[in-house]
DNA sequence: CCGTTTCATGTTAGCGTTAACAGTGCGCCA
DNA sequence: TGGCGCACTGTTAACGCTAACATGAAACGG
């Protein structure tokens, strides 16, 4: 008597697969699957036969068995350093509601800040065969890069806008900010004005600001701005010295690169008698305190949701088999004229 | 001549597989797997040849592929209602970071506070063979009850403290914060009280604080509280009409749910000319901003990161195949006396 | 009325990995 | 010296789905 092989221990994980729908419902998986990803392509009779057997079964799709087969994951990742700061965690927030209504999911990594945790999660994104990847900044270093390649995925730089972006990016003139402020103490006809920014040179944000400041301060023929660059700039005891180092120079407008130091500044020149904007103007980024305060707070509005939202448009468009010819594209920002100038 | 069938046309990749990595180290698929997944298991001349063959052909494995085969995706998803609060964004973030020295990555998901989001976010997840589920808040719904015992994965609910959790749990008492403010007062000899909160019904997290703030103040034998519940407790002009009911009832001591009314309650109140303490006290919940202004509010921490963290710790025992009694952790908070009380 | 297109469904063969099992060779100990 | 265990590596067959191709019937058009 032949010997059979002794019986394989069966993998199988005990749930429902779409082969336990399709003989329910007397078709093919194959058309079980159709019905699921593309149901105007089945018969009526047959979709109701399946729609119920679903129901019946309690049928969950596999999509990693799924992904496997059509080398479309339906996922697409984010990279930011961190999610505790609004301002990084709001475009995860619209990358999402860019993506979802498409059925796609949203894979968050956070950097703390490290370049190699980028290289890292960009290794471990494209190894889950992400479909498309947006990473804030973005340094992309030559192994990431080659990863990137080799991948052939969309991928969306937040937040920057280098002339040559490696595929595509999404973000905002930082220059533009400081050079609309500026352009605003003139037209209000402050003349000895000041910026304050933040001495961490990494701080390429807040550095873009203060160079654009300046520069249309001289382009618009005022005397050289005073800057100010404070390394921790979030108390108020901190505030203190800055305002007599603005009193020093005269300055009758000043410009804060971050948005808690506008706040901050407001509230300590008030406390000491100054009136705003009549000793000093302050002008500051956008917050939900810029407008608690008295007087609110003429500020610069970072669409912070908005650079998530356009970078899922984007990924979204070349995932449909698009070709984009925008590679840049530039959020723009939103100024506020509240009472504070 | 037997005709032989078309060939059928390929459908890889054209990516580098496992078996490319194989070939060129001379050794069998299996051995590379095993070499990444446990390269204690291979041998050490088989080991430098594998690890140079993956340099040399630039491999990045396909998790997909191994998902499918092994049954575990190194997934946990997270559900909140949206990240463009921080109190909601920090969890995801500490969730992150416990998991991904274990090799899991996040997969986010927001409802934007739609129940009926939830239910659909969960299928998702669940069709994705997601190993562990964190959920805000979690009404699980009969379907998801379902979806989730089928599934079998570790679901941990945040920010709550049911009696009977569904699985597991990770949150604080919102009545313990409540009860904390007013004996904290109390201690400090205050006896007007009163409490501001939220008038929106789903808000129960503030409902809890003003019930556990009265029932305090009513064990310690003081007055009942006054209890206030505006619509919208943000802008500065709403503040004031607030301050005068306060003024009326000559409340002494004030303890404000949001971390915002706080700091908006003390700024009005010392524009009015009001000395905080002396004539009011006020107490909040803590942000940035309560210790940015003068004096600095007295405030209760709520460990939003540590909700996150902890639950990635639960479920980390659980996926380890752990057996975890501990069903429900109260991650408690913390006080912090400034200068406002 | 017959070739051609269209629609609905079925069959087959992977997708790239890992679980389960099967050696093979060596050291060790009775 | 033979038997056993251990360390390492290989072979095979899934995992659950979908792309590609095949088939058959209905619709269509000159």
């Amino acid at each position: 008597m032949a010997r059979s092989p002794a019986p394989r221990r069966s993998r199988g994980t005990g749930r429902v697969r779409i082969e336990d729908v399709a003989r329910e419902a007397g078709v093919s998986a194959q058309t079980v699957s159709r019905f699921l990803r593309a149901p105007a392509q089945v018969g009526p009779e047959a979709s109701a036969r399946i729609e119920a057997a679903v129901r019946a079964v309690g049928y969950v799709p596999n999509l990693v068995a799924g992904s496997l087969a059509s080398n479309r994951s339906r996922i697409v990742a984010i990279i930011v350093p961190t999610l505790a700061n609004p301002v990084h965690a709001q475009p995860v927030q619209g990358l999402g509601d860019a993506l979802r209504p498409q059925g796609y999911q949203v894979l968050v990594g956070t950097t703390d800040f490290q370049a190699e945790t980028e290289e890292a999660l960009i290794r471990a994104f494209i190894g889950r065969r992400v479909d498309g990847l947006a990473v804030t900044g973005g340094s992309f270093a030559e192994p990431s890069r080659q990863v990137l390649a080799a991948a052939g995925i969309p991928v969306v730089q937040l937040w920057e806008l280098p002339e040559d972006p490696f595929d595509m990016t999404v973000g905002l003139s930082n220059d533009a900010i400081g050079a609309r402020m500026a352009a605003h103490f003139a037209e209000r006809g402050y003349s000895r004005l000041a910026v304050i920014g933040h001495a961490e040179a990494s701080d390429t944000r807040s550095a873009g600001r203060v160079t654009g400041f300046c520069a249309e301060a001289a382009r618009l023929g005022l005397p050289e701005p005073l800057v100010l660059l404070p390394e921790r700039p979030m108390l108020i005891r901190d505030a203190a010295p800055l305002l007599d180092r603005l009193a020093e120079a005269h300055v009758d407008a000043v410009f804060c690169t971050s948005s808690q130091l506008s706040v901050v500044l407001l509230l300590n020149a008030r406390s000491r008698g100054l009136a705003v904007p009549g000793d000093l103007a302050i002008g500051g980024i956008d917050s939900d305190f810029a407008t608690v305060v008295e007087p609110a707070i003429t500020a610069i509005r970072v669409p912070a949701y908005d650079v998530g939202l356009q970078a899922g448009h984007l990924l979204l468009r070349r995932l449909a088999g698009e070709t984009v010819p925008e590679r840049r594209i530039d959020t723009g920002f939103t100024f506020i004229q509240r009472g504070s100038t």
